[in-house]
DNA sequence: TACTTATTTGAGCATACACTCTAATTTGAG
DNA sequence: CTCAAATTAGAGTGTATGCTCAAATAAGTA
């Protein structure tokens, strides 16, 4: 892949890639499906990809890094921002919400390469909302703050799981309820 | 179906097909799994059951009415007793907590039957917080009860999911804290 | 322009899938 | 015991899947 028509093509494929994860499920995404709606011939897809697997992870990778926004970890965060960010992810960027809500169940269970990015990942996201809610609460214990970080980020993924289940479900109401519930008997 | 024999073929397959749902989703459970593991040949199979998604849905049946261990909806359970159920199902009922947790995405995104199923549960799980909240806060507004029950619920399971991708995830801590959480501010 | 390398084409392959069919066996009521 | 009905056996069907390959075309470089 180095000439410009390659990126091009493999742009394509996981924009096509990413929507049909997202309505389909992995399982459910076939080769024909993606080539049809990339405008490709299979042919073309295996020039650019080794399997259908590397094309799906590509898309999972982009699909965990969307959740973070603030990669660099500046870590001046503070809980609100972290839990709008969360918001605006889910109602923005729906497809790789859901594909993000798939990756935890049909991905990570057979899958040890999901499966592993996907913890780190969490862990990853647990660390940074309990700095926020250190930052916020100094006199916290270190295991309360994990403890309340833990049930948070957990607590946001369910909110996510149902709006994947029911678009007209109200993802900003339940998150904010959740973030000022999880402060509220500090 | 009318002698025992078929009776306990249709037990063993159900289980089988539990179990793989559980472990493989809904897509990766295939007829030949099903029936090797329940020793059982395609035949019989077919003589049981008319086809794949007819014992998915036996089983989808199952996960659901296990979730709630009160059908009789006796309107007599506290907060806390909805809850501490709900904990005893996923710690307890492992296979069924994955099954229910798959449905809400591989099941419900392309499957209207499972989709208006598992729609139709989860009003009635939030109507049943909603009423126990209301016992035991009645000067709250209806609204206000309403939401707080799905939030609860929903944030419940989130637990649920995380509990799916990791074995060691301590249900109760977390599902306790939100009920907690949920009533701190009130 | 000439030539190398990337890309696309599209038929084709092996495999796995859900499901069917007929014949054999087992069951249990009368 | 008899016999019709239920159950099982297991090879077989058509289709869809992931993926390959040799040939044709397009893109960039000197």
């Amino acid at each position: 892949m180095r000439y410009k028509a390659g990126l091009e093509t493999r742009d394509r494929i996981l924009q096509a890639t990413r929507k049909l994860i997202a309505s389909e499920g992995m399982d459910g995404t076939t080769i024909k499906a993606i080539c049809d709606l990339a405008g490709v011939l299979p042919g073309s897809f295996y020039n650019l990809f080794d399997s259908k697997e590397q094309a799906i992870l590509s898309v999972v990778r982009q699909a965990i890094d969307a959740v973070d926004p603030d990669p660099d970890h500046r870590g001046t965060d503070t809980l609100s921002d972290l839990v709008e960010a969360y918001i605006k992810f889910v109602t923005e960027e729906g497809d790789l919400a859901r594909v993000y809500i798939r990756l935890a169940i049909s991905g990570s269970a057979n899958n040890p390469e999901i499966w592993g990015r996907t913890m780190r990942h969490h862990q990853g996201r647990v660390a940074r909302f309990a700095a926020a809610i250190s930052r916020e609460h100094p006199m916290m214990s270190d295991a309360q703050t994990e403890r309340r970080a833990e049930t948070l980020v957990t607590a946001l993924n369910g909110v996510t799981l149902h709006k994947v289940m029911d678009p007209d479900f109200d993802v900003s109401v339940h998150a904010r309820a959740l973030l000022t519930d999880a402060l509220a008997g500090v």
